[in-house]
DNA sequence: GATGAATGAGGATTCATTCAT
DNA sequence: TATGAATGAATCCTCATTCAT
């Protein structure tokens, strides 16, 4: 049956999907080949090149579900409205909270961002994370603004610290909300308190 | 003349280094072939084994050059004395120092540290980051300790935060004392100040 | 078919043995290259990794099988029981028939054993070759007991001269039952009859 | 001085000659680098080429002055007259006194006789053990005609086993003297005495 | 003579991808 | 749709030999 058949062939993509997931997280993208996540899946190699045209499709797929959340659970945050503390704890709380479901793909682009960005096939990661990028600066740069928070520090920088501070966390086995507060913590008050 | 032998090994050693830190830094480790480095440094591959047992050892010396230094560094800067806040004043700004010198070694640390980890030919990283990270620790706790930083903030994690976002920053053209200045405000005080 | 596939697949596997086994036999085993072997076998080089992981797997593989026939075939002499003589006379026969099917084998351990034996990866051939030691040393000593032998000759020098005089037969072009007379004659009664 | 400076070469050349006869020795011909030979003789590997033309030069020269000694000795024992068995005695004598003075080239005359043998260069080693063959065949079919020797066993068969026992010798810790007496004693007589 | 850096062809091995079945 | 053998370019590394100093 038609049906049955499409179903079938979504539930094997999405076991392929999640076991390759996996070794890109535990091993890294360019360090896990083909035959490991084929093996993994229990379908051959060949077999992999139904669900997906090449092993960059696959972790574009798993890069872009993540930013996509990212960015739509960001958006939501700016949408809410609210000052600029309580979007940047928000924020910060939705990254990890995202982070959370996408542990792979933030620690692929954690390790690999550099060399996945030299890469044409995967422009559109540079756009999406300009995107993210000015969500935040905006963020930051309104609260400055506004007096909540101090002036002389670069939204820009600041981003990019809890970028890779949040990216870094996917690598420590700890609860995510446990993660999101301290960080949060430290990001506005900092270790004086 | 033997010193003069001597000197133009030893510069030509310095200047397959050189490009071999500069490539790294740019395509990542993994990215970067041995011809690259040939390439660059103006010789044929097979040339390069006259300095060099292999591309293992390169990115060995050029990653434990750096964090010698670290380790160095932290060692004075806490021998120094004085108290927590001042310390970790001094930390990051020896931090910052030591990255500004070795750029690449915190480029490829950063996005690499993962998968070399891994290698029973870099073990030796895991202990030496080890003992980075005992440093650092040690002086949060204590400033916990003493009143000075706040109670409710894990040493241990905020060591890791810095250790990302200090790499992190390599990847990004600002003068490494301003960076140091920023870093610094933000984990003392924050955002809000 | 599922059989059809397995049957080719065995079947190619055992072409390139068969290629390999002869190069080897004609050119030693360091002196022929991977490459030599893919060409003559009509496969590209990288397709021989399907089929055997490395050159190492491949020479063990030829090696092992002479050596695990050899084995079994003392044993079932020895089983068989009967006087210190007869036993040596069906060891020879034994010796020479297994070399007669594995003429490959006996050329690379005769011509190579010393470097191979180097290798850990090929310590268990010199187990092997330890129990194959052991069985004729214990026939001769025990005809040397027996007063069937003459006690003046040492059991393993002259099992050594032995498997090396049979290794070295398999370069002559000479029927084996041939070879076996010849050797069995000279073994047990000299050349002085 | 002239002659001081000939002296030294030729000190020096032999000094390299010994030190690559131990290596080839120990780990073979192929497996031993013209570095390694340089390292430890105390020499650069380039100033080897101003004693030898190449790494076959230094080999031919080990390898052709067992032979040339083999043959003249063999020659000798021959021209001394005498029947077959003492014949026979005094060429095994020989060998093994030969193989005393010159194990390397036993050796690799043993483990890699059949790769040199396939070279051009190395031609002159197939003349050279043709000859040695013809004397012992020689000396055994005159012992087969004049009743000494029993008359079914081949000479040139016989030959070979001679030949490769002799230099598995070779690898054998045990006195030439000794061996020689068990070599004979089992060639003339059998292990039945 | 002596040096030792430089050469460059050639070695084994890996792996994303293709395609006939 | 599924298979899995085949591809072949690319990778790191080796080493006998040369040659400018």
């Amino acid at each position: 049956m038609r049906n049955r058949e499409k179903a079938t062939y979504h539930a094997r993509r999405e076991v392929v999907l999640a076991v390759a997931r996996d070794l890109f997280a535990e091993r890294g993208y360019r360090a896990t080949t083909v035959r490991d996540i084929a093996d993994a899946s229990g379908v051959l190699s060949g077999s992999l090149y139904h669900y997906f045209d090449s092993k960059e499709t696959l972790i574009d797929e798993i890069l872009s579900s993540y930013l996509d959340e990212l960015i739509l659970v960001y958006r939501g945050v700016v949408a809410e409205g609210g000052d600029a503390q309580s979007t940047l704890a928000r924020l910060v709380a939705g990254a990890f909270g995202a982070l959370d479901r996408h542990r792979a793909a933030g620690l692929v682009l954690h390790s690999e961002r550099h060399h996945l960005d030299r890469l044409p096939r995967f422009a559109h990661l540079v756009e999406r994370e300009a995107e993210i990028e000015h969500i935040w600066s905006a963020v930051i740069e309104r609260g400055k603004t506004s007096g909540e928070l101090r002036p002389d520090i670069d939204g820009r920088l600041t981003y990019r610290f809890v970028r890779d501070g949040v990216c870094a966390a996917a690598r420590w086995s700890c609860p995510a909300t446990e993660l999101a507060g301290q960080f949060l913590a430290l990001l506005l008050d900092g270790l004086r308190g």
